[in-house]
RNA sequence: GGGCUCAUAGCUCAGUUGGUUAGAGCGUUGCGUUGACAUCGCAAAGGUCAGUGGUUCAAGUCCACUUGGGCCCACCA
């Protein structure tokens, strides 16, 4: 066995383990029918991404509930994968094409998609060695991308059974328009943020008498180019009388009709709202309402088209101005307030989204909705934390057809085939007259035998393709023996911000296509923020490089702090310094480890402990460990399995660091060698290790490696057995009292300053005979710990001038002094503790004086006051003694 | 407009179904390095649990309101 160094070093350990595991196979999952199934499906990382410290707290969760279960004996599969990301991809290559001064029109599309191949298979997979950095024990071997052959299978497919079933279809309706992207967008990924902008108001005079006006508040003026209408309330008495009448729509030279409508707010603005059917949603549905034209006023680029006259031609904020300009110049600006407004964002370039007029494909939400809804309100698929079952419902509830049609190029091509010869015919209304939707490129059109089909240019929204990731990964449609025995899968791990864009969408897709829940567990963890509460983003310049802190801390380091501070889907707010808790607490366990390894016989490992215990073989010092072990571990597997990952942590952590180091391996020195603490040291290190290793996969392989009796790996150990009847709540009693009277000598030493590692004497004065029996055996372990040279016991307290005492329970613990200290200072000390405790026993005895109390109050309750207030009572008498001693 | 969430030690946060003297990590202060670990040990200081009112024998915990952060949803032109 080599020697250890004295500080653990993350970077030896990491990458040899890691290949390791990969080597063996640990990590691959096989459908094995003896064993209960346990899946995640990761959810895929965009192939442009780079880790990012929500990657690392979502990945290192799942790393977590894999590696328990499959230590648990469970047939644990984490399928990897990444995503296309449709336009972020695109918008990626394309920066690049620009560098060479190229446009992606340059190339033509088939070019273009090549150079974005050949980009995924250069830069795709940077994630997925940033993931095996951080440890993540995904089944590699399956690795799924989202536009692999047999998963845009699996997406043609869905395609082809929605439209037969009726539940796609293609229209033309004023959606989401990414004038950069050049995009349509689904509501989802408008993101929709306030700005401060103005409320302008617009003067339309009336044809028949021009130097009459009415007034449209409006924030985007541009449009009034397209209005077909100005719209008022019925009810409205201002306006009654211009209703029917016509105005005369400046700049434009258009006639427009005054119509009026219920939904118009009399409260806003003026009360007359000017429609613009082609360009806003709410006009959009007036103007079919009211057979309004609709007249498109801008082109896919986000700039004016020949319909806006002299402005065409111009960017969409420049012709604001222009047109403002114009209009005051006529008269007719009347004035300008400032207005804070909610405008749509593109989710990927942030640009302003123009709500914009054009035929989409869209999926017919509700029908989905309803069996995802009845799934959740029953509890047949659970949020932790359960609050976000009302977020979901509450969007699930309200859905809204989803568009999924994307003007770009990367992507999946929508499965429709336009018959040349019939398109003539098609009128622009819905006809299914040569529109062929098929699985593969059909020869002829079924309508009228032409053969010049076209296929349509756009691609599917990229989620259409995520949606189906719980069974297209295990290439449905087809019924794998794979798909059969891992799905359902078993937890979902994910962000708030994604539960609309997927989590809600899969819900849907699993009952759909594969009548069932997708997943039983969603899992919703929160986000990490910088110290100001920020969310972390490379824009902003606030993100922690999670790959950094693993080479600086190690990625065991990372993960622990990481967990250690998410509480249950709480947001983080994390600096820097935070990774040393992970990093102290790695260090801690390597050392722990080596002073075990140090002083440990290899035979120790053989022995069976259960043996020893009813062999009564077990002292007291290692029944309590053994107790506190099992304990902990009780505890761990009851948080585990409710996703209580950072309560996990932290108890191993105060197990380890606390107990085991702080108090056990301190007490057992000078018994080190023998056997039963041989025995039990290796068997509680080493089951611990286990313990830990979902959370610090590399140094508890590392640390169980050098152990004897090690397996190829600490993952084929197994999850240790939880061995209810070491659980001695009495022997941990005892022993706390033990702590607690080290704690009071320390504690008296740092009171009267004396040297720490100076030797003093102590004499425990136990009035109780029988508690001396219990005592004894135990008085080394004070005498060690404490520090004492002589420790006496005796059964009565005598106050002397030249003592220090204190009082623990029933107990004096004296301290004689050489006249050195101070007895003033002591003397107020103990006043302090007297002055505190008599304060504490009056407000107990109030409490038990009060009837309703002891009336009310469970029995067990009101008898531990009692008990709590005589044991006050008692040590009052103690310390009053120890202050008559020091007068 | 609706909903969610947070406010506890100087900082970052725990605190289970209401029930002893409200905890941790970091930081601070004091003491301590001859063999596990200074990425360490021992000890200490530090909290009217945001405010007000209520329910209760009992409230950090439950309810209402207020104040101040953060987030999400919604067609206020």
């Amino acid at each position: 066995m080599t020697e250890l160094s004295k500080q653990y070093n993350p970077k030896e350990t990491e990458s040899k383990w890691y290949e390791v595991w990969e080597k063996n196979n640990f990590f691959s999952a096989k459908a094995a029918p003896d064993k209960p199934p346990y899946t995640i499906v990761i959810p895929p990382p965009n192939v442009t991404g780079i880790l990012h410290m929500g990657h690392a707290l979502n990945n290192s969760i799942q790393d977590i509930l894999i590696r328990y279960k499959k230590m648990k004996g469970f047939e644990a599969l984490w399928m990897p994968g990444t995503d296309h990301a449709g336009i972020a991809t695109q918008n990626v290559v394309e920066k690049t094409l620009a560098k060479e001064g190229l446009k992606r029109q340059d190339l033509g599309r088939e070019k273009f998609i090549e150079r974005v191949w050949e980009w995924k298979e250069k830069y795709g997979s940077t994630i997925i060695y940033q993931l095996k950095k951080l440890g993540c024990s995904c089944d590699w071997s399956r690795l799924r991308f989202t536009m692999d052959n047999d998963y845009s299978t699996a997406v043609t497919e869905v395609f082809v059974r929605l439209y037969e079933k009726k539940l796609i279809y293609q229209g033309s309706y004023i959606i989401n328009w990414c004038p950069r992207c050049q995009t349509a967008l689904s509501d989802e990924e408008a993101s929709h943020s306030e700005l401060q902008g103005h409320l302008y108001y617009l003067k339309y005079p009336l044809e028949e008498n021009p130097q009459e006006f009415i007034t449209v508040a409006t924030t985007r003026p541009e449009t009034m180019l397209g209005d077909t209408a100005v719209a008022v309330n019925p009810k409205d008495k201002r306006y009654k009388k211009y209703i029917g009448k016509v105005l005369a729509l400046p700049l434009a030279s258009r006639r427009i009709k005054i119509i009026s409508d219920n939904i118009v707010d009399m409260h806003f603005g003026t009360g007359a709202v000017k429609v613009t059917p082609a360009h806003d949603p709410n006009d959009y549905a007036l103007g079919k309402k009211h057979g309004l034209e609709f007249i498109t006023v801008m082109t896919p680029d986000g700039k004016m088209n020949n319909m806006a006259g002299k402005y065409s031609g111009l960017d969409r904020f420049k012709a604001r101005e222009a047109v403002l300009e114009d209009l005051k110049s006529l008269g007719c600006l009347e004035k300008i307030d400032p207005h804070t407004l909610s405008a749509g964002h593109c989710y990927r370039c942030h640009t302003i989204i123009e709500p914009y007029l054009s035929k989409q494909w869209f999926v017919k939400t509700k029908p989905l909705a309803k069996p995802a809804i009845e799934a959740v309100k029953k509890g047949r698929i659970k949020f932790y934390p359960g609050r976000w079952t009302k977020v979901y419902l509450n969007w699930m509830e309200n859905i809204q057809d989803w568009c999924i049609s994307r003007q770009i190029w990367w992507g999946h091509r929508l499965p429709v085939y336009y018959c040349k010869d019939c398109q003539g015919a098609r009128s622009q209304e819905l006809s299914a007259k040569g529109i062929i939707v098929s699985r593969a490129k059909p020869d002829k059109c079924p309508d009228c035998g032409g053969t010049d089909l076209i296929q349509d240019e756009d691609v599917l929204d990229t989620w259409f393709s995520s949606w189906l990731w719980p069974f297209a990964t295990f290439y449905w449609p087809k019924e794998t023996a794979d798909l059969k025995y891992f799905y359902p899968t078993s937890t979902l791990v994910t962000g708030p911000d994604i539960i609309f864009f997927w989590v809600a969408r899969m819900v849907m897709a699993g009952f759909e296509f594969r009548k069932q829940v997708p997943f039983k567990d969603v899992y919703i963890h929160g986000t990490i923020r910088d110290i100001e509460g920020k969310k972390m983003s490379k824009s902003l310049g606030n993100a922690i490089d999670p790959l950094e802190i693993i080479a600086e801390y190690g990625a065991d380091a990372l993960r622990f702090s990481l967990i250690s501070i998410t509480s249950q889907g709480q947001d983080v707010f994390l600096s820097k310094e935070r990774f040393e808790q992970g990093r102290n607490f790695a260090n801690k366990i390597w050392n722990a480890s080596r002073f075990i390894l140090m002083n440990l016989k290899p035979e120790a490992a053989n022995a069976d402990l259960r043996v020893l215990l009813n062999a009564g073989k077990l002292d007291i010092l290692n029944r309590w460990i053994l107790s506190r072990f099992y304990s902990t571990l009780e505890e761990v597997e009851k948080n585990l399995n409710c996703y209580k990952f950072n309560e996990t942590a932290n108890s191993l952590y105060s197990f380890f660091w606390h107990e085991f180091c702080d108090w056990y391996l301190e007490l057992i020195k000078p018994q080190i060698n023998r056997e039963e603490t041989q025995i039990v040291m290796y068997k509680v290190l080493e089951e611990t290790l286990r313990l830990l290793h979902p959370f610090m996969p590399f140094i508890t392989e590392e640390i169980r490696q050098r152990l004897p009796g090690a397996k190829v790996s600490i993952i084929q150990q197994g999850w240790p057995h939880l061995q209810a009847q070491m659980i001695d709540l009495k022997v941990e009693n005892q022993i706390q009292s033990v702590f607690d009277i080290i704690n009071m000598v320390r504690n008296m030493r740092a009171e009267l300053e004396l040297n720490p590692s100076s030797f003093i004497d102590i004499e425990l004065a136990l009035p109780d005979k029988q508690a001396h029996n219990i005592i004894k055996p135990l008085l080394d372990y004070i005498k060690n710990l404490a520090k004492v040279k002589n420790l006496s016991l005796s059964e009565k307290y005598i106050p002397q001038a030249n003592q220090y005492a204190a009082v623990f329970k029933d107990m004096h613990i004296i301290m004689p002094l050489s006249g050195l200290v101070d007895t003033e200072t002591q003397l107020k000390k103990t006043e302090g503790k007297i002055g505190k405790l008599q304060a504490d026993i009056r407000s107990k005895e109030t409490m038990l004086g009060n009837k309703n109390f002891t009336a009310r109050a469970p029995a067990e309750i009101v008898e531990a006051e009692r008990v709590k207030l005589k044991e006050m009572q008692m040590q009052i008498v103690k310390l009053e003694a120890v202050r008559n001693g020091l007068r």
